[in-house]
DNA sequence: ATGTTC
């Protein structure tokens, strides 16, 4: 893009590096992380919004932006800031995202491509059944608004001890599919009513659930790929992309109102955005805020255990065998829309910084705590959703990845609008070009679908490759979609 | 993303 290689200091073949005198207020460089080709991709609004994170209080380092990078809410989708919380640093919803603990989770089975392909409409005619799509959808799970209080507090432990999953599960995921911090005393009244019937629910937009193959040719690292449960030629895989639903939109939108009011007149932090409504993370107000987001990541974590569980459900009654006997196995959930306390090397000093992750995910290398056992000396597994169109990848943390403070794309990154999506493609056409190229797609809304319209998205494959020649993750697989359910 | 404009 012109107006980025004008601003811009070319630092490698992948960063872009805007300096503090480009803005009025900004106290770190901003680092776009893009190819080349990438760039011509990026939202003109990407650099105003990443420069506007790079003035907040208590950043550290750089305000940083990922290869899948586009126009937010505040800050762009693919944004990483980290705020030093003994130096003022704030914590922004804006920086999170309404969808609290938006992630992805990935799990293997030990059928190929072969086995399933037979079955594969009634696999997704099942599924679209059993995991609610859609907006408003409701889940399966009847809670009372008490026992959904538990859920907020016990994250995906409470699922796996009501019967929903395996212990092993929660091994498999970050932060073991719960944070301790969560407080559902500081969640209001209208966001448990929101978000106590979606347990178990898909939502909508890009929110899908997909069946993929694990081509042998699309390996990338076989190492990697079996510690990570790719052992077999044309490998069956489940993926899928949802969050906290109306529950963590709530939680969002109560705060960015509490933010607005005190902000400036209590804490004198003024914003060039309104979006960026912030508090000082050790403010009661932050801290009430850290507490509640908390629970809207413990509800997705909990969301996508139940989900998990239907897909067994239904893997099973198809194949007539165990979901134990057909390996459907956990690899790894990840969160793409959190704020999260680490400790973190800086200029060789350790600091407790508060990493805002927004489109964004954690790539945690080799021996760094919370990755778990089994993949420790390999490094955190990274779930990546492409298009439905046109596939997805799972890859791996890297030591150098300190660099983004541990963090890498989330996936494709949209690089046209929804409405100009749904006026450039029909949405049962595209069902039926899909379907014609091996992918049974369903979806709750034909304008939905056209929506996530693979030409909509920047090339997967460039992200990725730019995520790798960066050093901020490494590619274990590509995976190839052949039914997908769209929320 | 979102009871898709409290």
């Amino acid at each position: 893009m012109e107006a980025l290689h004008r601003v811009a200091k070319k630092v490698s073949d992948t960063i872009w590096e805007i300096p503090v005198s480009y803005k009025e207020g900004m106290r770190v460089p901003a680092r776009i992380y893009a190819t080349e080709k990438l760039i011509k991709d990026i939202d003109e609004g990407v650099i105003d919004q990443i420069t506007n994170v790079a003035t907040l209080p208590g950043i550290t380092k750089y305000a940083l932006c990922m290869p899948d990078g586009h126009f937010g809410y505040g800050f762009p989708i693919g944004g990483v800031a980290a705020m030093d919380v003994e130096q003022g640093g704030v914590i922004s919803p804006g920086g999170i995202g309404f969808d609290i603990n938006c992630g992805m989770r990935l799990v293997v089975t030990n059928l190929t491509y072969k086995d399933v392909k037979p079955h594969i409409k009634q696999l997704v005619d099942k599924l679209y059944k059993s995991v609610p799509a859609g907006v408003g959808s409701k889940g399966f799970v009847k809670l009372s608004r008490n026992d959904f209080r538990q859920v907020l507090q016990q994250g995906a432990r409470w699922c796996v001890d009501n019967g929903y999953g395996w212990e092993a599960d929660l091994e498999l995921m970050e932060e073991n599919g719960c944070l301790a911090g969560a407080n559902p005393d500081k969640v209001s009244e209208k966001a448990i009513d929101r978000g106590f019937n979606q347990i178990g629910t898909l939502g909508s937009g890009n929110h899908y659930l997909e069946i993929q193959v694990a081509k042998k040719e699309n390996i990338y690292d076989r190492e990697l790929a079996r510690a990570f449960g790719i052992t077999i030629p044309d490998q069956v895989v489940i993926m899928f992309h949802c969050g906290s639903r109306g529950f963590g939109h709530q939680v969002a939108t109560d705060y960015l109102q509490v933010f607005l009011k005190v902000m400036e007149s209590k804490y004198g932090i003024k914003v060039l955005d309104r979006e960026l409504a912030c508090a000082p993370f050790d403010s009661p107000e932050g801290q009430a805020y850290f507490a509640a987001m908390q629970c809207g990541i413990n509800m997705s974590f909990a969301n996508r255990q139940v989900i998990l569980h239907r897909i067994r459900e239904v893997f099973s009654e198809v194949f007539g065998r165990s979901a134990e006997d057909l390996g459907l196995e956990m690899v790894y959930d990840v969160a793409h829309n959190t704020a999260k306390l680490e400790q973190h090397i800086v200029d060789g000093q350790a600091r407790s910084l508060l990493v805002h992750r927004k489109g964004a995910t954690r790539a945690f290398g080799p021996d760094m705590s919370d990755v778990p056992e089994a993949y420790k000396v390999y490094g955190q597994p990274v779930i990546i959703g492409g298009s439905m169109e046109t596939g997805s990848y799972l890859l791996a943390g890297v030591p150098t990845g300190d660099q983004t403070f541990f963090s890498t794309a989330h996936g494709s990154g949209r690089k046209m609008s929804r409405t100009k999506a749904r006026k450039t493609w029909s949405g049962d056409v595209l069902q039926k070009e899909m379907l014609s190229k091996g992918i049974y797609v369903r979806s709750t809304s034909a304008s939905g679908l056209a929506e996530e319209a693979g030409g909509a998205y920047k090339n997967v494959d460039d992200v990725i490759e730019a995520a790798e020649l960066a050093g901020i993750s490494k590619r274990v697989a590509r995976l190839t979609p052949i039914g997908n359910i769209k929320g």
